[in-house]
This record gives structure tokens, C-alpha cells and sequence, in this order.
DNA sequence: GCGAGCAACATAGTTAACCTAGTTGTCTCG
DNA sequence: CGAGACAACTAGGTTAACTATGTTGCTCGC
């Protein structure tokens, strides 16, 4: 995992989570695979995927439950507060970034690709 | 320093450095105190203070400059017009369906988890 | 059969150490 | 005097170890 995009791991590890949550990998009430097994299926150690949960659960994305697991939060959409106009337009920054970075993939890409491996 | 009420140290850290921030003590542009000093002001070991500020970096409220410090963020007083929110809540609802649809893109043509790695 | 206890597993928090990398001021040498 | 080397700071990332606490399922004894 890890590799070249210039982010530290943590932070692409929580995209790819992200990603997952919002395109419906992970669906709402799910729980998120443990601590342990994103370590293993990342190929990271426990601290960079403590990392990365920790991130989402700052941004509320998932919640942590002790003892049970995280899981992905209801969608449910911001109550609109004066905090919202903060809120969206970090979302934004944080999207615009990440648009970047994939376009970027995309274009850098598109010359060398192995097989479309399933998921 | 870390009184014990419950939450851990370094969302209480956070919550502190989050309320002089928007009280003013400490104004947009303006540096934190270094992590080492932080960590003695509040009597916290460097790793909580770290977590602190990551929390505030993640929640987009200070930005963190290598070599220099962190700075409070230029920040969104909001001018909070309301055609500003909806074009905002456009933009994002925008942004989240391209993105979520490259990303799909990505997952399902690109390296994934297809056990290469670094490491 | 039931319940107490226990073991296994889960997240969460804390600390410490080490490394990278950027910035800035200083000091020395040519 | 100036340029470059250097030291002292800065944040950021990674890892590992330990602790605490909660959940769940199993087993053993009654």
C-alpha cells in the first residue's frame, strides 16, 4: 500500500475507506473490518490504520464502538447549522483535493495497467 | 493539563485550543505554540499534543507548516449568505457524485490490493 | 439448564522513540 | 563582506508497546 501519491499512508488509507462509505462499499450500520484485518489487508501497521479510523471518526463518517467494532454512520445529512457553512467548505477542500489527486492517477495511469482484478 | 473529566486528553487539548481560536485568543495567521510547548503548557506528553493538533488540521480549523509551525487558519467568519450555502451544498453534492464514480473507476481497473506493496 | 467466570477479541488512549523534511539564524572561512 | 556550512528549531509520519475498557461466546460447575 502506501505507494507514490505523495500522501502519507494514514491519509490514503482513509480515503479508501472514505471512498468505500460514500460509494456504498461499506453501507450505513455496516461495521468496518477490524483494526487488525485493515492492517493486514493494507499492509500497514496497527498505528497507521488506528490513524486512519481516527480520522473518520473525527470527521464523523464512522463511529468507534469499544468492544463491538466501527461503523459506518447513518448518512444522515447535517442539521444545517451555522457550522455547516465550516463544515462544507472543508468538505469541499478535502474533495477538490482528492479530485486532484485522482485525476492525477488517471492521467498518469492510463499507460500501464495490470488486470482489473475484481473487488 | 488534562483534568480528568471523562474525555481523553487530547480531544480536551483540541477543545481548548478550538475555543481560543474561535474566542480570539488566538487570531487567524497567528502560530500555536510549538508542539514542545504545548505539550509543557498542558503537561502532556508530545504524542497527545500531536494528536490534538491533528484533530484541528483535520477538522480544517489550523494549517500545519513543516518547519515553521501552525497556523490558524484564515478562517471563515461566514459572510454566510444563504444562496452561498445552497451554491455550496451544489457544488459538493457535485464533487461527491464525480468523484465517487473516478473512484469506482479507479478501484476497479487500477493496482488494488493485488498484494503488491512496499514493505 | 443456568449462571458465573473466563478467554478472546474489539476499540480507544497514552507514551516513547525514531526518522524525515523544511525553515531560520549563526558562525566561520575565503 | 558575502557565501556556504551548520546547528537548532519546527511539524509530520511511522512504529511499537502498553493499558484500559467493552463485548461476546464458551465452558465449567452447580
Amino acid at each position: 500500500m502506501v505507494r507514490h501519491t505523495g500522501q502519507p499512508a494514514y491519509l490514503q488509507i482513509a480515503d479508501d475507506l472514505r471512498a468505500q462509505i460514500r460509494g456504498g462499499s461499506l453501507a450505513p450500520g455496516t461495521p468496518l473490518p477490524s483494526t487488525a484485518k485493515l492492517a493486514e489487508q493494507y499492509d500497514a501497521s496497527l498505528s497507521v490504520v488506528k490513524l486512519a479510523v481516527g480520522v473518520l471518526r473525527t470527521e464523523g463518517l464512522v463511529i468507534g464502538q469499544q468492544g463491538k467494532g466501527v461503523f459506518v454512520r447513518d448518512a444522515e445529512e447535517p442539521p444545517a447549522r451555522s457550522d455547516e457553512l465550516a463544515e462544507l467548505r472543508a468538505t469541499v477542500e478535502d474533495l477538490s483535493r482528492r479530485l486532484a489527486k485522482v485525476e492525477e492517477q488517471l492521467a498518469t495511469s492510463t499507460t500501464r495497467r495490470s488486470g482489473r482484478s475484481s473487488r
